[in-house]
DNA sequence: GCGACTTCTGTCACAATGTGACACGACGAT
DNA sequence: ATCGTCGTGTCACATTGTGACAGAAGTCGC
């Protein structure tokens, strides 16, 4: 790995310590990229050679997470229930954040301080989640064996997965929990999930329109 | 009501059908407000006095879908399990859609062509989505009569529903479907995820700080 | 109809985000 | 050492969005 390689993921680590903590000193809206770019001595241009928008600036924790999903689901055995599949990738992103580095550590729990003070924020990071969503729906229906253009079963599979883990990680019961206090609510919440949803209800019906006599009444 | 508030109506309805119009016609991305304001004779700065935002055009269907499941949830019977709540809201969508005049139904499936083609503003859409569902999640949470900071079946109650008429609202047989058929896939999205989840697990761990004995005398 | 009052609208100025073009310098391979 | 690639800064620019102010249009009382 040459200079520049290193070189380059430093001023991206920099970058975003930096608007981390101009976004809790003075807010969101308030932190410009010209101050966030300034305060790293580099040019705004530059700013937006790392980072293709302000926001973005907030979306890499939920795109590393779906990574991590897209990689397990490709990893999980072929007749796994999809629904079990994304339990085991969601698992696999906390196991993750607890791996973590401390520094990782800090800087999603300051963003998690960000976002907590601009709902719009979590928005936005839902957002890019409904857009992720169609990729892991196709996934999900490739496995499934049907076609991903109108399955509604796994639409509904991963966008139930993503709720909870959002609804974890929203919905916290201290002001400033530390990184094992939030993972382990995101875990119950998938827990949770799990409990509500009528065991086996997505193996039924993936294969075809076969006979309507026998539809499933799922 | 007087000459102007008919007159900001007419003006209201007219930016919103030039918009659909050329954005469908051009794009999202490539329309201007300068071009919109243009198409309807106002000047930019007074399409800002209309829609508080470009997106802000996509979102008015949100919006007022908001208001109809809030108003539903205040009518329902207080001891109905939250998530059958829920879907009469959601329910009541529906006929809100079906009932709507043709004008309205009109705008309503090209603004679902124009979400079609820039999956960024069903994002959005989904954006918005999440602060509703602080408020519905409270609403929810005041009718089960916890506290809507930690209640996560609350916010799971709101966030699967959501999810819900999302993909069905989302994921069409047809290209160019009809009001009836997005509404009846709708419904059809709402009812299978109903019999996904187990009956009755909403209804169990309300009770939690209901029992007197241990209710803590603060 | 007339005047006073309120509300809406257009113009101007301006901040902030984001992009394209181009030149310069530093890195990398040979 | 040299050539080509890649990162960076500068400049120019489009677009969205906001504040301030003046004038036009609607509204109400007479």
């Amino acid at each position: 790995m040459g200079l520049r390689e290193r070189k380059k993921e430093k001023t991206r680590l920099a970058i975003l310590d930096a608007a981390l903590d101009l976004f809790l000193e003075q807010g969101y809206d308030s932190t410009t990229v010209e101050q966030i770019a300034g305060s790293v001595d580099i040019s705004p241009r530059t700013f937006f050679r790392y980072f293709s928008s302000k926001d973005s600036l907030v979306l890499w924790f939920h795109d590393h997470g779906e990574e991590i999903i897209t990689e397990t689901l490709r990893s999980r055995p072929p007749g796994e229930p999809p629904f079990t599949s994304m339990v085991h990738g969601m698992r696999a992103v906390l196991g993750d954040m607890q791996g973590s580095t401390p520094q990782d550590a800090e800087r999603f729990l300051k963003l998690r301080r960000v976002l907590d003070d601009q709902p719009r924020l979590v928005g936005l990071s839902v957002a890019r989640g409904a857009e992720t969503e169609r990729r892991l729906a196709a996934e999900v229906a490739a496995r499934r064996g049907v076609d991903p253009a109108d399955d509604r079963v796994s639409h509904l599979v991963v966008a139930i997965a993503m709720a909870a883990v959002r609804v974890g990680f929203e919905c916290p019961h201290k002001d400033e929990p530390d990184l094992g206090e939030v993972v382990e609510q995101m875990g119950e919440t998938i827990t949770l999930v799990e409990s509500m949803l009528r065991p086996g209800w997505d193996v039924q019906d993936a294969r075809e329109p076969a006979d309507p006599r026998e539809a499933p009444d799922v």
